[in-house]
DNA sequence: GGTTGACCTGAAATCGATGCCATATCTTAA
DNA sequence: TTAAGATATGGCATCGATTTCAGGTCAACC
């Protein structure tokens, strides 16, 4: 309750000789100085964020837009909030439930200068109604897309899936089916190029085993271990679009009776927790690092300042189901 | 840019009129409302979030501190973000990573009205700190503390524990090893309780075998794994604080050639994503529907209102580890 | 015909902090 | 002695929306 004109008031100044003297701006004379902070002190004063903020016309508060906060995205959001925080800002969420209408409401926070920025995990809307908000403020995707006004701060999952290619092929596993996720996705088109070039380039059958493009959860996995079994066994080895597959179908083929890496291998995507509890061999995603790249994108555009974006790189964890 | 003024001017009313008219309060011509509308939607017009606030006094957001996001934590706060958006409030985040200086800055946020209330995950300060700050603002734990000011939304483990160990017991365990978390914590107390109890219920010795106490970790489980092998495998069964300890045990207790539940069984605690991929037995631990009840117990304080919480129970999931 | 109350409108105050501008004093240099 | 510059201070407008208040019209009712 306590204001800056109380203040003044207590301490014998104008709220104009008060703010510069809590603010340490402009001239003040030594004595109404210490005048003022020992008012401001004794009366526990701290100043009012949203007259702070109305007046300054920015929020420093960044809007982070997903679906949920499970899984990858808690590390990316533990990430983005922790570099954010060194840097003065907080975070607000958002939480579609991959319901498009809550997708909007965050867009509009934004419009209305509830946040100066958004993030977007992953969208629902199309890319040209995300983009058509970008006016109001900077808005960044993870998830990879091609914009002139919505940068995306992929890594290009070419690499990182050819590393488990290239991994699975010198343990001599030749069948390999490829476990997409879903299709309109450009990160699953990174992926079946990667796949193209890496059959050309050992001379091997693409059709040797089907493929699959699906939402990437623990329950597809599961199904995937009984249908290898049920389908003739023909794969000698899976490269999965996430680790969530590819536990689905470790877990699954272990209750089944079967034998990983002996039946069949299995290469996980992303390194979550879990991986190392399966023995999961998998793609390390420094998912934490990219977020803080996130967020260096979004403050060099509020700030118009030049960030340096670290650069990142995929790594084979190799552990035991290959 | 447009602002309220404008939208008035150019409707050619005054911005008090206009205001009402936006805002469907108090008297306006029908003509007049009509033609402010119609400005506004041509312009795009849409209120200044911090203007109102200011006005308001209030904020509609609510502040969330962990100390990180993963786990359990990422459960509690899809929860609990959803139950504040369906209530028209929004949830900024502050991650304190066990830092003492990052959680004051968070109750600093709650005084000087960043946000109405806070809850917390979990404080590191003493409570006479987090409880001391309750008058700018409600104040919620999810940790389970006893204070007038600090209501917290636990569920008293003593009956999830209690479940786990008549589980273990109905299965033939007789030495038990407790795994407890952080003693100092009143969930520790309650489980300590509950094994007591359950030792004197079945006329046990509560020494058949050792407890520890430790923050729950894969790693502190994995240690557990090797513990039994070199000490001579006196207890005959696990019950832990976590899924992780759990999980981290069965790991590598399968990693060492030994057989779940053969060797010895492992009971969880919370029923965390990965217990089902493990196969893990565990007790069920309802944290979104407590975020839900964390939400309401805040927003009961802040809008002065009723609200009945959901009244919430253990259930214990059997799996392949006991 | 006068009173009551519903309806309508705009001026101005308000929320709390900030910063420009005018004014004033004092020091220093030309 | 005067001009310029540094130092200090308060008044007032400002950010943008809301709300109170006062003033007004008009119809209904006794």
């Amino acid at each position: 309750m306590t204001n800056i004109q109380e203040i003044a008031r207590r301490a014998g100044v104008s709220p104009s000789t008060a703010s510069r003297a809590l603010s340490g701006k402009g001239y003040v004379s030594e004595e109404k100085k210490l005048r003022v902070l020992e008012v401001a002190r004794q009366f526990d004063y701290v100043p009012n964020a949203n007259a702070v903020l109305l007046k300054s016309g920015t929020t420093r508060r960044i809007g982070l837009v997903a679906p949920s906060f499970e899984e990858s995205v808690s590390l990316f959001t533990g990430g983005f909030v922790r570099a954010a925080q060194e840097n003065g800002y907080t975070v607000t969420l958002f939480m579609t439930g991959f319901d498009t209408a809550k997708e909007r409401e965050a867009l509009e926070g934004l419009r209305r200068k509830q946040v100066d920025a958004l993030v977007f995990v992953m969208f629902l809307s199309g890319l040209p109604t995300i983009a058509s908000y970008a006016k109001y403020g900077p808005i960044v995707s993870w998830q990879r897309v091609v914009h002139e006004e919505v940068p995306s701060v992929f890594m290009d999952q070419y690499d990182g899936y050819m590393l488990g290619l290239e991994h699975l092929h010198a343990r001599g596993y030749r069948r390999i089916c490829n476990v997409y996720g879903v299709g309109t996705r450009l990160n699953t088109q990174s992926r079946i190029e990667a796949f193209a070039d890496f059959c050309r380039k050992y001379d091997l059958d693409p059709q040797a085993a089907p493929s699959f493009m699906e939402r990437g959860t623990t329950a597809h996995g599961e199904e995937l271990a009984r249908w290898w079994l049920e389908s003739g066994r023909i794969p000698d080895a899976f490269a999965t679009t996430n680790d969530q597959v590819a536990a689905g179908l470790v877990a699954e083929a272990r209750r089944l009776g079967l034998r990983v890496p002996e039946d069949f291998a299995v290469c996980g995507f992303d390194n979550l927790d879990f991986a190392h509890l399966l023995d999961l061999t998998t793609i390390h995603y420094p998912v934490d690092e990219q977020a803080a790249n996130a967020f260096a994108m979004i403050r060099s555009r509020i700030e118009d300042i030049e960030l340096p974006l670290r650069p990142l790189n995929f790594r084979l964890v190799e552990r035991a189901t290959t």
